[in-house]
DNA sequence: GTCTATATACGGATAGAC
DNA sequence: GTCTATCCGTATATAGAC
C-alpha cells in the first residue's frame, strides 16, 4: 500500500465525521439545526487545530479563535462549556478515530512481517492524513485535565503494544531476531512519532510520507533480521 | 563509556556555569555582587526549568515563579528585563554548554565506527544529565523569539549533521553499507530524543540511560552493517 | 442562533519604601 | 538588593438584545 491508496481507504466524508461528533457531544452543544452545528464544528475543530498548531492551545485567545472561525464569542460558547472542554472534545474524537483507522487496517494481516511493516506504513499514513490532530496531542499534553492526559497515555502504550504483539508472534514464528520486543515496539514509535513532529525538517528535505514509510520500514527489518552475516568493522 | 564515566568528565561545578552566565549577561543583570547573581541564578534557572516542564513556560506565571525561586517579583526583574528574556537566557546558555560537551568529546575520535557509537552514546548521556534543559528547549519552540526559534532549528541541523558526516565518512572508508546518511541521522536523532522526550516511558519500564544507550547502538549498528546476510522471511 | 457589551480575574511589569 | 503595592492590559466567560 502507498499513501494514495491509504487516502481512498479512510475516505470518510467529513460531514460523516462531524455528524458523529454533533451526536457524541449533543448534551453539550445548544444548538440544534444539525446542518448549522456540521458546518459550525468543522470550522471550529480547524480553526483550534490551526491556531493551537502555531502558538499552543493555550496562547490562543478566544478573540483569535473567534476571527479565525467567523463565530462570535458569544455563538462559540454554544458549541462547548469552556476552552478545556474544548480541548477535550478535540482529543477524544481524534482517538476515537485514529483507533478505528489503526485497527481496521492492521487486524485483519496474518503473517507477523507483513503485518509490522503495514502497521508501520498505516501509521504513518494515518499521522500524514491527520496531520494537525497527531502534532496537537503530541504537543498538548501539558494542557490537558489529568483525565484526558490518561487518556493520551493509555493512546501511547496501546499503539506501543501493537508493535510488541507482531514482533513477539514474529519472534515465536521464528520470522524475526530475538530482541526486546517492548524496548523494539518503543523505538519504532520514535521514529514514526518524528514524522509529524519533525515536520518542517522532513519538509526542508523534501522527504515523500512514502520515502519516508519505506525508510521506517527498512531501518527496522534490519533490526529484526533472523541471522546475520555482516558486521561493522572498526579500522 | 557509560554514563558514570560520562558524569565524572562533566563534572563542571554549577558555581563555574553560573558565574559564565553571570559574565555573558553583565548588561542585563542589574545586581553586582557576583556571589549573590550565582546563588539566585542557579534558583533562577532551575525554577524556570521545573515549573516549565510541568505546565509550560507561558502557562508560568511570575507569581509562581516568585513563589518556587523564593525571591520577590520586583527581585526577579533585576536578573533580566522581561519574561521573554528569560527565556533567551536559558535557551542560549545551554546551547552553549551542550555544544562545548559534545565537541569536546566527539571530535577526539577517528574510526568511524567507534565515533557514530560514541556519538550515540554522549548524546544520550548528555540529554540525561541536563535533561530538564532538553526536554525545554525542545518543547518550548512555539513561544521562542524569531531569532531563538532559528538558533534553535540550526542546534537541531548541526548535531544531524554531525551523525551524517561520521556516517559519510564510514561509507566512504567502507565501514558501513551504503545508505542516505542524512535520513540515517534525521532517525538516529529521532531515537535519541525519545530518550528524554517520553521520560515516563521509560522511566515506567525502569530502563537505565546505559541500557537505552546500548539498544539505540544496536539498533542502528544494524541497519550500517555492510553486509547482509539474513533476512527477514514472509511465511 | 448569533451578536455586542461587559463582568471579573489574572497576567506582566514597575515605582518607591526599606 | 529586595520587598510590597499597584498600574493597566488582556484573558475567559456570560447576559441580554436582536
Amino acid at each position: 500500500m502507498n499513501y494514495q491508496e491509504f487516502q481512498k481507504s479512510i475516505n470518510v466524508s467529513k460531514e460523516q465525521l462531524y455528524r458523529e461528533i454533533y451526536l457524541a457531544n449533543r448534551d453539550q452543544i445548544q444548538v440544534k439545526k444539525e446542518e448549522t452545528v456540521i458546518r459550525n464544528l468543522s470550522r471550529i475543530f480547524d480553526a483550534a487545530l490551526k491556531i493551537s498548531n502555531e502558538k499552543g492551545f493555550q496562547a490562543m485567545s478566544m478573540r483569535d479563535f473567534s476571527k479565525e472561525t467567523a463565530l462570535s464569542m458569544g455563538a462559540l460558547y454554544s458549541y462547548f462549556a469552556s476552552k478545556d472542554e474544548l480541548l477535550d472534545m478535540i482529543l477524544r474524537q481524534g482517538r476515537q478515530l485514529v483507533v478505528r483507522i489503526l485497527n481496521a487496517h492492521i487486524q485483519p494481516i496474518e503473517d507477523p512481517v507483513t503485518k509490522l511493516e503495514a502497521a508501520i506504513r498505516i501509521h504513518i499514513y494515518l499521522s500524514e492524513a491527520l496531520q494537525p490532530w497527531f502534532y496537537f496531542s503530541f504537543m498538548e499534553v501539558k494542557n490537558m485535565s489529568p483525565a484526558e492526559k490518561e487518556n493520551t497515555v493509555a493512546g501511547e502504550l496501546y499503539t506501543d503494544q501493537i508493535f510488541a504483539d507482531i514482533l513477539i508472534e514474529g519472534q515465536a514464528a521464528g520470522h524475526f531476531a530475538a530482541r526486546d520486543p517492548q524496548q523494539s515496539a518503543s523505538g519504532i514509535k520514535a521514529l514514526l512519532q518524528d514524522w509529524y513532529v519533525k515536520r518542517w525538517k522532513h519538509a526542508r528535505r523534501q522527504t515523500s510520507v512514502d520515502a519516508y514509510a519505506d525508510f521506517i520500514v527498512d531501518f527496522v527489518m534490519a533490526y529484526h533480521r533472523v541471522s546475520d552475516g555482516g558486521k561493522v568493522q572498526r579500522s
